[in-house]
DNA sequence: ACTTGACCTTCAAGTTACTTGAAGCTTTAT
DNA sequence: ATAAAGCTTCAAGTAACTTGAAGGTCAAGT
């Protein structure tokens, strides 16, 4: 029999965690005097803390090992466990190297440049979401403008504003052109509906899912698009430095419409699906 | 300007995140109501928050993020932070391949068997301890027990119960034989001391730095010599199924040490300095 | 027998980075 | 006007411990 302080050099682990364990009832002492509530703990149950810690530096937290070393937990179960722990153990490893990879690109970026910027270019992750739009291949800007102010008035008509989100731009062109931009403009829905609408130009709007996006770059303009260019070219330089590619047609989310004679107050958040490049 | 609601949502972190950063004076919103407590963002408030939010992925605590915004830390500093962060990283990375590792070797434990057992080996990292002892290549059994025996006497004679340890045996013997046994028998000692002891059959004991072992698989044996092989066995198991080579001789720490007439009582820890087999 | 110091006890509070909930006020929409 | 949505503060909870305060116990040495 030894007391705690003894016990605990044996066994490697501060006494403060003995006692921890006793008062969540992991592991009791196999006896322990009731006067003085001095714990005194067998060599015997070195094997059982040994298991517990064993469990524990599996990854699994305390209350799964109690109920392993209480319930009899089936194999099965323990299989279960254990293969969960896996696929998390998997996705650790994964983030900490992606992780690490922007750590060393951080300090790159240091010894370059001495101090850092380019914090303004964000990872996100984006859900899926109704988006009721006209996709059209525009000639020119003005086109842009008169057919996104003639949806404007229309669709604030027909649809409550509840229902209504933001105003999106998706950008289907390949390459940034000054004509002939194949755009998708509408806006994010907060409900699912279904309907259409007719515009001037032959043309309709539809609802349809703009699709779930696991990484996003992004990047925030203020003001017109003649700001626009910094942004674009940052999130390139984002993508090269951090080894992302880009996956699919960029959006243009307007987070602060144009008003009227405050163009230059605008806002909009610039989001381009990415990937990884693996290496 | 935004309430903190929609604020959120286009930063896509949850209002009671804003709210805490807030208290602890990590973002304040540019603006709030004293009146009603209302809290107001400004979009231009944004790329501060995602400053703040790519630095805490980079896995700095909200402190050190907060520091790097107040204080204009120097760019030399920052280094410092990530390179260390870095090393953390790497660590982690590690340990948790090692931690990957030891899950998959329990499921195919479990896949043959059904359930585990083995729990009673444990890997640890022992501490570098001064150690007063005798070197000898013993002939037999008998001639070990006869100099334990002296050893025994003689040295609790001269040194205080204070700065004794543990009785130790060290396994110099490359492989187990019956005879010649090359060990290294004494205690470890709590502080160093500089002594020498001269036993009768011309030997003598002196004190030497038993070396700090990182990784040593280690089980604990209860009863004699008798039950040793099944320790020993589930020592060279677990590092056969777990992928590590013993490295250094095997260390016997006896915990309870054998009493005349009470020898099956006795209790022993067997180290083993061991090395991930890289794969 | 007594003292000293090491060792033990309980209980409370702190740690990190948040989230959840209760009770109640404000704003917005109808 | 009223209801619903949104906001407020404050307290407590999370996991797995550690630290500290105040005080009781034990063993060795005198």
């Amino acid at each position: 029999m030894f007391r705690i302080g003894e016990f605990s050099k044996i066994a490697q682990v501060p006494a403060s965690l003995l006692r921890y364990y006793d008062d969540i009832g992991l592991f009791t002492p196999i006896n322990s005097n009731p006067d003085t509530g001095y714990r005194y703990y067998s060599i015997q149950q070195l094997t059982q803390l040994n298991r517990i810690l064993a469990l524990k530096d599996l990854g699994l937290s305390l209350e799964q090992v109690k109920r392993l070393l209480e319930d009899e937990v089936s194999p099965d179960e323990i299989r279960g466990m254990l293969t969960l722990k896996k696929a998390q153990i998997e996705q650790t490893i994964q983030t900490e190297a992606i992780r690490l990879r922007a750590v060393e690109s951080r300090l790159q970026q240091i010894e370059r440049k001495g101090t850092f910027q380019d914090d303004d270019v964000v990872l996100k992750s984006l859900p899926a979401q109704p988006f009721f739009s006209l996709r059209f291949t525009f000639k020119d800007v003005a086109e842009i403008f008169a057919s996104i102010s003639e949806m404007n008035q229309i669709v604030h008509q027909q649809i409550k504003a509840k229902s209504l989100g933001r105003f999106v731009v998706v950008i289907h062109s390949e390459f940034y052109e000054e004509k002939n931009l194949d755009l998708e403009v509408g806006f994010l829905l907060n409900h699912h509906l279904d309907i259409t609408l007719s515009l001037s130009n032959n043309t309709s709007m539809t609802v349809r899912e703009l699709p779930s996006v696991e990484t996003a770059v992004t990047a925030v303009r203020f003001g017109g698009p003649e700001n626009g260019h910094l942004c674009y070219s940052a999130i390139g330089t984002w993508a090269e430095t951090h080894q992302y590619k880009l996956i699919a047609p960029g959006r243009e989310i307007f987070i602060v419409p144009p008003k009227p004679g405050h163009e230059s107050e605008m806002v909009t958040e610039i989001q381009f699906p990415v990937e990884a490049i693996s290496t």
